[in-house]
DNA sequence: CCTACCGATCGGTAGG
DNA sequence: CCTACCGATCGGTAGG
């Protein structure tokens, strides 16, 4: 066991889950998911661009397919602390928090455009045990929004005629995004979530949402 | 030759694009590449489903590519063909227009769920041949929305802040629905079909929807 | 339409 | 972490 072995070897038992060499791995992985979809990514390919073996792989992953459980649920965990944090620092008013929320979500994909890519695409191929997990997670996002306009309704500042489709609705604009946004194209992420947030506004039928005032300032 | 060989091949000869056995191999590999997906889905088991062996796919199919493009460009089609002829038998009124155009993009997935669904997945494995076709359909069929609410905006009975990010928005919550819908689930799709009609007619800010429309179908 | 087959590639393992 | 390797499977072709 040379040098760098006793390193590595340490390295992964003090702290398993974010060895250097694994977290270099699962990046790779994020970025040959989404260019290449799951099942066309080859764990050779995998290892040469974190530059080992392809064998190698099999001491921080024990299958592709925890390669493929750990990218999708760190994907929807990571939106989901997202948006709880922005729902709960904004103002107790459901329309403000569905607008934070929102946004949080829209932005999310600034930084974790691959990651919500793959989360998009790549459920498919996951074994039933991930997709059990992740399924799981899809139910908290889905409770979070159900929440918040439960509130509006019972607040009497949304109208909603059926909640389950119109959070399906909402959460398929917000899930799309990956699908038609591209970094560098003709609209900024900013000015996407500006846009976004009003039509869900609207989709509440809130009745204070900026985009719902006239000219004069009064509700549409 | 004998009698089936000459059948077969006089029946290519004068409707290549729809002999008996060409349709049943894109039925079942409709099925299959909605269930496995592209990749996943061999040319082997679609030969087995179909009664034949998978060297006789050739006879019909020059590529497994082939069979892929085929599906997603009649996918669209037939889409574009029945939103199109919707949204024109409906009134002239933007909203009508509007309603028509999406209630049939809903009830679409009533007869082709595995389409939309190949759809919205599968796109990725198109080769660059394919995928120019399908994109210019794609660009159809935003057209068609764009044209609509363009023309309920210059009418004054539509309120839009940015076009393009509404379609999209707009697009995504149809283009999602194979993702959550299942028949015979709770929510049947003529339901669906009504609420997400409102959602978008909230969403273009329509001054008279549904429930504020005359019996002539203007505002009120 | 079938039988027979090919070269390529895959995820994963043995052993050190 | 590497070398060497395996069994399985793939899309597609030759030839009849």
């Amino acid at each position: 066991m040379d040098m760098r072995d006793r390193f590595l070897t340490s390295t992964e038992r003090s702290d398993a889950g974010t060895s250097l060499r694994r977290v270099a791995i699962l990046k790779n992985a994020i970025r040959l998911f989404h260019e290449k979809g799951y099942r066309a990514a080859s764990m050779r390919e995998l290892a040469h661009e974190t530059g080992i073996e392809a064998a190698s792989l099999y001491n921080h992953f024990v299958s592709k397919q925890e390669l493929l459980a750990e990218v999708l649920t760190s994907a929807i965990q990571i939106l989901i602390d997202g948006i709880r944090a922005a729902a709960s620092a904004a103002e107790s008013h459901p329309a403000q928090r569905l607008r934070a929320a929102i946004a949080a979500y829209v932005l999310f994909h600034e930084e974790h455009l691959a990651l919500a890519s793959i989360s998009s695409t790549e459920l498919r191929d996951l074994d039933p045990d991930g997709l059990r997990r992740v399924l799981a997670l899809r139910h908290e996002l889905d409770a979070i929004f159900k929440q918040i306009i439960a509130d509006g309704v019972r607040a009497g500042v949304f109208a909603v005629e059926n909640t389950g489709i119109t959070v399906m609705a909402i959460l398929s604009i917000c899930a799309r995004i990956p699908s038609w946004y591209r970094p560098g194209g003709p609209q900024d992420l900013h000015e996407i979530a500006e846009v976004i947030t009003g039509l869900v506004l609207r989709i509440v039928g809130a009745r204070n949402g900026r985009l719902n005032l006239n000219r004069k300032g009064k509700p549409i």
